[in-house]
RNA sequence: GGCCCGUUCGUCUAGGGGUUAGGACAUCAGAUUUUCAUUCUGGUAACAGGGGUUCGAUUCCCCUACGGGCUACCA
């Protein structure tokens, strides 16, 4: 494949959401691939849904998850600027092109008139209510005024919005390079505002502008957009840029759960997991969203699980590296249907991913936990834990979750234990073992096992009976990790200790 | 309502005119383990329905049903 210009082009309205996040990479993947460019196009052609904060927070999101931007804002390039509002001037020359062709013109009408149109519609029954061919003619526009009644309007500074005169004949055949051929009628597609009032382009004309321009060869965008396509194609045509056209993929959408429309953030709070890549407070409410990297996910753990959800190799690999999905990527396996969301399954790859990583990273995990906690422990002990703790984690914080007994002697004992093992043969036996352990210096988990084999034998006791009651008066659980290795670490003046703790708190039951 | 898109295990999906319809997550059972977890082994579980086409359809075509998207001077 010939290297593509591809470009993600998200509005800075709020916080990026995890299905922005694929669709990036998607485009992203293809980039690498093809050797060719990855592009950050803003599009911030809304004033009144411009928060502030946004377009960092896509910036560092993309940054964190490791899609990489060759060219656009944040990094700049030969298309500068890329920011639509930095380009304003631009689409007004474009949409003042296609009204001298007759393929444009002004529209005068008010929200009012626009409603009172919409109503009458309905209430003839008509098919749909949308401002085009048939109703264009009895709007206020420079199509259906008289030439001096329109020049008096623009004198006056009458606000107006640029429409596109769609054709009234004819369909557009759109050639999706994931769903295949997709036919429109013209006649259903509606004279779609170009430039605003405010003078700002909308969506659909500043898209076509600037992918023009900037050159993009695919655009791959969310199924949302399939039903303007026809419109963008149009636009494509009657600006003479036919041949410039870039090829379209629209991607299938992020369900729910439960399948019933597009994932939302209102899902993700409600079942419990994250929407967005990193936390987001939002300015408004002032509300904070916990991000996929506050909650513990890796990134190579949320592309892994995003690469799959919609897109699949044909074999039956599932653990791909971003390497791997940037060789074996391809839009020709991406399915048509919407893909509903599962947490479990990312919180699988996240459990892989992370048990990949090596011991002294893991280890900074419960370090920067212990830290929060004010607790100092020793890099090499941070280590002996992580190792222990490896197998049994599925999040960073699991390591101070599950590991935190290393720090905080039991307070409570598993009452369970208590009540069905710890008779006084077992509390015998765990005072016998204490006496071997407290005049230790060192304790290995080989010397462990082996003393309290020793003193079972002597005292004419079951290994077996006396783990679990060990583990609680250690650790204060019923389970946990493996326990000689806990022994080990904890030190013998620690576990005699905590022997010696449990001994004079626990009663035995008989 | 109109337009567009879609439909294989609970979920993500492979497959494709004749297959024991494959894998992964989840789930269940067994083994290993001092516990739990891990690991290993095994199991349950799917072609939405109806018509065609065909010797044969889950696969191709049509219809229906169901689901989704869009229907703003939002993207």
């Amino acid at each position: 494949m010939k290297p593509v210009r591809v470009r993600f082009a998200p509005s800075p309205t709020g916080a990026l959401h995890i299905g922005g996040v694929r669709t990036a990479l998607y485009n992203y993947l293809l980039a690498r691939q093809t050797g060719g460019t990855m592009i950050l196009r803003i599009e911030d052609t809304d004033q009144e849904r411009f928060v502030p904060g946004a377009e960092q927070y896509i910036l560092d999101s993309l940054r964190w998850a490791g899609i990489e931007i060759d060219e656009g804002v944040g990094v700049g390039g030969p298309h500068a600027p890329y920011r639509q509002s930095e380009r304003k001037e631009l689409y007004g020359r474009y949409a003042q092109q296609l009204i001298e062709a007759g393929h444009a013109y002004y529209a005068f009408d008010t929200e009012a008139e626009l409603d009172a149109m919409r109503e009458r519609l309905k209430s003839t029954g008509a098919a749909n209510q949308q401002y085009g061919s048939q109703t264009r003619m009895s709007m206020r526009n420079s199509l259906a005024l008289a030439p001096e009644e329109v020049n008096r309007l623009l004198r006056e500074n009458t606000p107006y919005v640029i429409r596109l005169k769609m054709p009234a004949e004819g369909e557009v055949k759109l050639n999706d390079l994931i769903r295949g051929e997709v036919v429109f009628q013209n006649a259903q597609v509606d004279d779609k505002v170009l430039m605003k009032s405010d003078g700002m382009p909308t969506y659909h004309l500043a898209n076509v502008v600037d992918d023009y321009l900037m050159k993009i060869s695919h655009v791959i965008r969310g199924e949302e957009w399939l039903p303007s396509a026809p419109l963008h194609v149009t636009l494509y045509r009657l600006l003479g840029w036919q041949n410039e056209m870039p090829q379209f993929a629209h991607l299938p959408l992020l369900l729910k759960p439960d399948g019933h429309g597009k994932l939302s953030k209102r899902d993700a709070d409600q079942l419990g997991f994250p929407i967005f890549p990193l936390n987001w407070k939002d300015p408004k409410s002032g509300e904070i969203s916990r991000g996929y990297r506050e909650w513990g996910y890796l990134p190579e753990a949320v592309i892994n699980f995003l690469a799959l959800l919609g897109w699949n190799p044909g074999t039956e690999q599932e653990l791909f590296s971003k390497e791997e999905l940037v060789q074996v990527f391809s839009l020709n396996r991406i399915n048509k249907a919407g893909a509903r969301f599962d947490i479990q399954k990312a919180q699988w790859f996240n459990q892989h991913y992370l048990r990949a990583q090596p011991d002294d990273v893991l280890a900074g995990y419960l370090l920067s936990s212990l830290k929060a906690h004010q607790i100092n422990c020793p890099q090499d002990k941070a280590v002996a834990i992580a190792k222990v703790l490896r197998e049994r984690v599925t999040f960073p914080a699991d390591f101070w979750e599950q590991g935190k007994f290393f720090f905080y002697p039991p307070t409570e004992y598993d009452p369970q234990v208590v009540a069905k093992k710890w008779t006084s043969t077992v509390a015998a036996v765990l005072d016998a073992y204490r006496q071997e352990i407290e005049p230790l210096t060192t304790l290995t988990h080989t010397d462990a096992k082996q003393k309290l084999d020793e003193v079972c034998a002597r005292l004419q006791a079951k290994t077996g009976q006396i783990l679990q009651p060990l583990r609680t008066a250690i650790t204060g659980g019923a389970s946990g990790p493996d326990l000689m290795v806990t022994l080990e670490i904890l030190g013998p003046k620690e576990v005699a200790h905590r022997l010696a703790t449990a001994l004079h708190t626990i009663k035995p039951i008989a």
